[in-house]
DNA sequence: TACTCACAG
DNA sequence: GGCTGTGAGTA
C-alpha cells in the first residue's frame, strides 16, 4: 500500500490545492546568465562565444563561455579584459538624456579606446527593456504549457505541474506501452474515471510497470537508493519529463538555455535549480530532501527571504554554526516549532536587554519559527502566486559627480523616464490585453547629502492612452514644485539620484479601441512611403511608433518635430516653455540663458557658447537666496501657451 | 502622501 | 559593488 491517499492525488487537479499535496510537483526554472544570453542571441553569437553584458564599467552578466576565463560578475570590464582579451563585451541598451526611446550602441562602451565610442554615465541611462521583452517571450511559453506559472523575476519562474502530471498519469497511452504490465495502472485509471475511490483511502502500491519510468535530468541520489518507490516519485518523474520538454521548447524557439529544479516545494525547487548550471535540471526526491539540504552547499541564508539581515539575525539568535546550520537546527529542535519559537524569544529578550537592534518583529516570531522548522525539513509549502498585475513601475537614474545640477537636467531625465514608463505601460497592456491607466505619478530626488524628497500627483488623463508627453507634463510639474520647495532650505543640486514612478493602476478589460488603433497603424506602416515619413523609422525602440505621414498635421518650427494633433503640439511647446522657466528658476549659467528653444539637443549634449539666441525672451528678476543659491522670480512668458495651467503653483 | 527599510538579481 | 527594481511598513 502507498503512504499517500487518493485525496493527495486528486488535489493535483486543483490549482488552489495542488501545492499543498504531498504529491505536489513544482519546478523552478532559471535562465542562465540571462542578460548575457539575451545579448548573445541578439547579436548572433553561439554558446561558445564568451559574451559578457556590461553596464558602464561593470559586468552585470557573464556567459558560461566567459566564466571559463575566470571572469565573474564583480569584475570591472577592465579587469575582465586583463583576464582574457577574447571576451566579447556588449553594453546594455541605453536612453540618451533628453530622449524618450532606448537604443543599442553596439561597438560602444567604456572599454573602447575611441573616446567617441564611449558611453558616458552622465549622458545615458541603462535600459532593461530588452531583457523584459525576452522575459515575456519565455514566460509566454511557460503559460502555453502550464496553467499555473509564477514569474519570480525577470529570469525565473515557478511552475505548478500538478494538472499536467496528473493527466499524463491518468490519460497518457504512451506512458505504459507494454500492455501486459499495464493492467494495474489501467485498473487505477478505471477507479478514478468511475469515481470509485474514497478520498481518505490509501492509494494502492504503484504498479511494477511504473517502476521503470525514467527521469529526465539528474536525480540527486548520493546514497543510490531506488528511484521509484511510491507515487510521489512517479509524479516527480513525469514532472521532470515535462520540464525537459518545456525547456527544450524554449531553447529551440528562443535560443535560451535554462537550469531547472523539480521538487515538492518552491524553496527546494529554487535550491535545486541552482545546484547544477548551466543547461541542466536537478530532481529532488522527497526521500532525499534532507540529504540534499545537508549536502554542504546550503545554510539558513540560502533560503528565499532569509538571504539578508533577517537570516543573519536568526543564525545569531539560534547560536547556529555557520556551516551545517540547517542540519543543526533540524536536529536541535526536532519535535515542534514551539520549542524553536521559545528559544528565539529568550534569545531576543537578552538582546533587548543589551539594546541590540533587530529586524525580527516580536509578533512574528511564532510564524517565523514555524516557517524555519518547515524550511530545514524541506517541508515549507507556499502557494504559487498567479500572475498579478505589477503595482508600480519606476524609472531611475543615479548621477555621477555633478551631472544633474539644474532643473533643465532634471527635466531632460524626466523625458527619458516618461518614455520608458509609457513604453513599459503599453507593453503591459499588450501582455494582459487590457487598458492600464496609472492614477499617480511620483517624482523623487536624492541630494548628495542623502536627503530624499518626493512629490506625487494625480494623472487625470482619461480616454486616450497614456503617452510619454502626458507623463512628462505631470512629472515636470512635480519636479518644479519639489525644486522650489526644497531649493531654499538645503544644498539641492547637484542631485545624487532622480527617479519617476507610476502607481495605482486602473485596469480596464475592454481594450477594443486601442487594439484597433494598433491594427490601423500596422497597416499604414506597411504601405507607408518613406519619403513622407516625418520621423526617421531608424529610431530603434519598436515600442514607440514613429509619427506617421497620415497623422502629421502640426509641426514645432524650431524642432521640426511633428505631432498628430494640435493638443500634442501644444503639450510639446509647453515642454519648451518649462525648459526655459527652469533655466530662470535655477539661475542658469550664461550659456543656457541663451538657448534657443530649437536647440534642445544642443543644450543637452554640448553647452556651446555660440548657441543661437532664443526667440522668446523672459525677463529675469534676481533675488538673493540663502547659501549663495540664486533665486529667480520670473515674469509670465510673453507666449505662455497655457503653461500656467500645468505650473500653477509657481 | 511621504518616507524608510529590506530584499533580490 | 553599483545599478535597477519591487514591496511592506509607518506616520
Amino acid at each position: 500500500m502507498s503512504k499517500f491517499k487518493w485525496s493527495d492525488l486528486i488535489k493535483l487537479n486543483s490549482k488552489e490545492e495542488a501545492y499543498i499535496s504531498p504529491l505536489a510537483v513544482l519546478s523552478h526554472i532559471d535562465a542562465n546568465a540571462f542578460f548575457a544570453q539575451v545579448e548573445e542571441v541578439r547579436c548572433g553569437y553561439t554558446k561558445d562565444a564568451p559574451v559578457v553584458c556590461v553596464q558602464w564599467n561593470s559586468i552585470i552578466a557573464v556567459s558560461y563561455a566567459a566564466r571559463k576565463y575566470g571572469i565573474s560578475r564583480m569584475d570591472t570590464i577592465q579587469q575582465a579584459l586583463k583576464k582574457s582579451d577574447k571576451i566579447i563585451p556588449i553594453h546594455t541598451a541605453v536612453f540618451r538624456k533628453g530622449e524618450d526611446f532606448w537604443q543599442y550602441h553596439d561597438g560602444c562602451g567604456s572599454w573602447m579606446e575611441d573616446k567617441d565610442k564611449q558611453l558616458p554615465n552622465e549622458l545615458y541611462k541603462v535600459s532593461l527593456d530588452p531583457y523584459r521583452r525576452e522575459s515575456r517571450k519565455i514566460f509566454k511559453i511557460f503559460t502555453q504549457f502550464c496553467d499555473l506559472a509564477e514569474k519570480a523575476s525577470v529570469d525565473e519562474v515557478f511552475l505548478d505541474l500538478g494538472r499536467l502530471c496528473f493527466q499524463k498519469l491518468m490519460f497518457s497511452k504512451e506512458l505504459i506501452p507494454h500492455q501486459k504490465n499495464a493492467e494495474d495502472l489501467e485498473r487505477i485509471r478505471e477507479i478514478f474515471i468511475n469515481g470509485q475511490y474514497q478520498l481518505d483511502a490509501y492509494l494502492p502500491q504503484i504498479p511494477d510497470s511504473l517502476r521503470k519510468i525514467k527521469f529526465e535530468g539528474d536525480v540527486y541520489n548520493p546514497n543510490a537508493i531506488p528511484l521509484i518507490d511510491d507515487w510521489d516519485d512517479v509524479l516527480l518523474a513525469l514532472g521532470s519529463q515535462l520540464t525537459q520538454l518545456i525547456r527544450e521548447q524554449i531553447e529551440k524557439s528562443l535560443g535560451y538555455t535554462t537550469s531547472c529544479g523539480v521538487a515538492k516545494t518552491k524553496t527546494v525547487c529554487k535550491l535545486a535549480s541552482n545546484f547544477k548550471k548551466p543547461n541542466a535540471q536537478t530532481v529532488i526526491l522527497n526521500r532525499c530532501t534532507e540529504t540534499f539540504l545537508d549536502c554542504g552547499k546550503f545554510e539558513i541564508t540560502s533560503f528565499w527571504s532569509l538571504g539578508g539581515l533577517l537570516g543573519k539575525e536568526l543564525i545569531d539568535a539560534l547560536n547556529a554554526p555557520n556551516s551545517g546550520s540547517i542540519k543543526f537546527i533540524r536536529e536541535k529542535w526536532s519535535s515542534s516549532p514551539n520549542d524553536l519559537k521559545q528559544y528565539i524569544e529568550v534569545q531576543l529578550s537578552s538582546k533587548d536587554a543589551n539594546h541590540k537592534s533587530t529586524v525580527i518583529e516580536r509578533s512574528k516570531i511564532g510564524s517565523l519559527a514555524e516557517k524555519l522548522f518547515a524550511l530545514v525539513r524541506g517541508d515549507y509549502w507556499s502557494p504559487l502566486t498567479p500572475q498579478t498585475m505589477v503595482k508600480s513601475m519606476m524609472s531611475n537614474k543615479n548621477m555621477n559627480g555633478d551631472s544633474c545640477k539644474t532643473l533643465v537636467d532634471c527635466i531632460s531625465w524626466l523625458e527619458v523616464f516618461s518614455g520608458e514608463l509609457s513604453s513599459r505601460l503599453h507593453e503591459l497592456e499588450q501582455e494582459y490585453d487590457k487598458t492600464v491607466i496609472p492614477r499617480t505619478v511620483t517624482v523623487l530626488v536624492r541630494t548628495k547629502s542623502g536627503l530624499t524628497h518626493s512629490k506625487s500627483g494625480p494623472l487625470t488623463k482619461t480616454g486616450s492612452k497614456i503617452d510619454s508627453q502626458c507623463l512628462l507634463k505631470v512629472g515636470s510639474k512635480l519636479i518644479m514644485e519639489l525644486g522650489t520647495k526644497f531649493g531654499k532650505e538645503v544644498q539641492y543640486y547637484p542631485l545624487q539620484n532622480i527617479n519617476m514612478s507610476v502607481s495605482h493602476f486602473e485596469v480596464f478589460s475592454s481594450k477594443k479601441s486601442i487594439v484597433d488603433m494598433f491594427g490601423n497603424q500596422a497597416q499604414i506602416l506597411e504601405s507607408d512611403d518613406p519619403a513622407t515619413r516625418s520621423v526617421s523609422p531608424a529610431i530603434v525602440d519598436p515600442g514607440r511608433q514613429p509619427c506617421l505621414s497620415s497623422e502629421v498635421k502640426f509641426e514645432c518650427q524650431p524642432c521640426r518635430l511633428t505631432f498628430a494633433t494640435e493638443k500634442h503640439l501644444q503639450e510639446h511647446r509647453d515642454y519648451h516653455v518649462a525648459m526655459r522657466l527652469s533655466e530662470n528658476i535655477n539661475g542658469a549659467d550664461e550659456n543656457s540663458q541663451n538657448i534657443s528653444i530649437g536647440e534642445k539637443r544642443l543644450l543637452l549634449t554640448k553647452r556651446t557658447p555660440s548657441t543661437p539666441v532664443q526667440s522668446h525672451s523672459i525677463k529675469r528678476i534676481k533675488t538673493k537666496g540663502p547659501k549663495g543659491i540664486k533665486q529667480t522670480k520670473k515674469s509670465k512668458p510673453e507666449s505662455s501657451n497655457g503653461i500656467m495651467k500645468y505650473f500653477s503653483k509657481q
